[in-house]
DNA sequence: AAAGGTTTTGATATAGTTTAAAAAACAACA
DNA sequence: TGTTGTTTTTTAAACTATATCAAAACCTTT
């Protein structure tokens, strides 16, 4: 527990300041809160008292009489790499940047979901994904406290989400290549036990086959995200007897892996190899092409969660929205039309 | 304002613990509190009753009565970038582990400096940094708050720091360039306006001097920390008349860069020019090429500015303590022998 | 049994807002 | 002017857990 005030010389409270203006306690209570009505001539009078008294009322006793507190969670996993970082905290600023202009604090935990996550004095909990936490979030439902799950459409819990359309956005990705003639297209998936990675894998079949073009199994490489995984997925592609035009990465990282495996086997991207990624991770400006990839609207499902969790907050009675944003193309120069030239 | 309990039914108190117990309200407090001394036939009985009521004592209640919270905020600038997200969500992750650690909770606030950064019900405060927040911390230091600053070595100013020992790591990063047998040297700064870029020139400078070799003009170059001034720096640096042959860069980030401008230049790195980057960023190890580097050891920062502060939080009376941490190299392939073979 | 010391217990103060109720002020009508 | 009704304004008490200080209970020694 941490001293946050030292009373040296006795603090002053609403009770002197009531004493020095000559009116009741709670009538301070209204001229310093704005609320009810209050005679002019008492106004004034404690207008008076509260400048010269240097009143400020406790923040500690104001949450205790009220019950209410300013304060929201953000539950984000302690995942390492640069990666995630970039994804953390973009949702971070998201979420802190919301919560400054709806004057909440932001509470930050970081969780390996192990941890059985105290929320005492807490008044709403974002949740950045849920594996592993589903357990924390059931819990924080059942005690009342309203929640908001970002970047994982919940559809077995009776809670809101906000999510993105990964499976519109992998869409997207491959109808642009489709358009620029490509027929032969692979995909290198994410961890398919994430529902990202098995949404962008969805949209990666659902776009093939609206166009009329048969989803190959041998055009499919499962991996976990892992830059190794990603590199032996890029090996096993580049060397298939009927090698693909074009591949849709789930992600920019694993994307660039494979541009770096593609120039390492001393083929050229875009002309040999096209690549779409996913994430819009700024890293993917880095190196000699420019990756075209599928921009995820992080900060503002950041921001939109914090709104939800408000609403949720201000509600009485319990409501859940369900809230999916869609996910758009970003060209740059790792594609080229099929054929070439 | 947040509700956090609706009280449909009635919130069962201590006071109601004590009436089914039969003791005082104070005695009740010492049981749950485990202080003082309560007689073990009372213990026993306030226990059950606890126990029976479900009774969880009201968190707003117990900090307004000691005046304390357990709530340490962490201001971070809300800068933007992958590198910097890298760099934030290290601090964070730190300092979120050692709160968890020490039993705080962590209150975020993203800054633009611009803000009058309401510390209401904060027990105390770590500044990351201390560019454009300088009137904050004092601030915050006149409010009788605990304050640790990160990352600045802070002189004149009253308050605890950690920082990384900048200038000695950039004198480590020279001295492996001097003995591996360089002795053209170049150096790309970074904002020279912070400290850490204007200690790293101090260390390349004294590193240089105590080698016995002339610092040169021509060879330092001074940029914004910007790939795009790490780029135009690179090109002026390789396209001298008497080249470097090894240079010392004051970010990974921009010795990425520099590597990137050498290849395109035809030049071969580590062979034609031998490179030393600053932060062991991830990153660093994407590319053909390892960066050699110096690493921060950013999560102990982070980490023990949390202890710092919680010293500071238990101290009464005011004390101020400022810590160096070593910054070391960590040798990759970024660099060979001079004269090559 | 009394004195002195130690252990154990409890009443009260502390904080600001809300609720519900009282008091005051004002208006309308006889 | 007095009465009634309505509106405005004000207030006491409840909410909650701990710290402080004082009191009570208990124990030991002379």
């Amino acid at each position: 527990m941490t001293r946050v005030k030292k009373t040296p010389s006795k603090n002053i409270s609403i009770i002197d300041v009531a004493k020095a203006s000559g009116v009741s306690i709670t009538t301070v209570s209204r001229v310093i809160n704005k609320i009810g009505t209050v005679k002019e001539a008492n106004r004034s009078k404690v207008m008076r008292a509260v400048k010269e008294l240097k009143f400020s009322p406790s923040i500690f006793a104001q949450r205790l009489a009220t019950g209410k507190s300013n304060v929201v969670a953000l539950v984000i996993p302690r995942y390492e790499g640069v990666f995630y970082s970039f994804y953390a905290l973009e949702l971070i600023r998201g979420v802190g940047t919301m919560c400054e202009v709806l004057k909440l604090d932001l509470l930050l935990h970081l969780t390996d979901a192990r941890t059985p996550l105290s929320l005492r004095g807490v008044g709403g909990v974002i949740f950045s994904d849920i594996i592993g936490n589903r357990a924390q979030i059931e819990d924080t439902l059942a005690k009342g406290i309203p929640c908001v799950v970002i970047n994982y459409y919940v559809e077995d819990l009776d809670v809101s989400c906000i999510a993105i359309d990964n499976a519109g956005g992998a869409e997207n990705a491959v109808n642009y290549l489709v358009e620029l003639g490509h027929k032969k297209i692979a995909h290198i998936t994410g961890d398919i036990m994430t529902q990202p990675a098995a949404k962008r894998l969805e949209g990666y079949k659902r776009a093939l086959e609206k166009n009329g073009i048969p989803v190959r199994a041998d055009y499919i490489f499962e991996t976990d995200y892992s830059r190794g995984q990603a590199r032996s997925a890029a090996e096993k592609l580049l060397k298939l007897g009927d090698p693909a035009t074009a591949v849709f990465v789930a992600s920019d990282a694993m994307a660039l892996e494979v541009m770096a495996v593609a120039r390492e086997l001393g083929k050229n991207i875009p002309n040999d190899l096209s690549i779409v990624g996913f994430d819009d991770n700024p890293s993917g400006l880095y190196g000699p092409v420019g990756l075209t990839t599928v921009r995820q609207p992080l900060i503002r499902m950041a921001e939109e969660s914090v709104k939800e969790l408000n609403r949720l907050i201000g509600l009485n009675k319990k409501s859940v929205k369900k809230i999916l944003l869609p996910a758009e193309l970003v060209i740059r120069e790792s594609c080229k039309p099929f054929p070439v030239g």
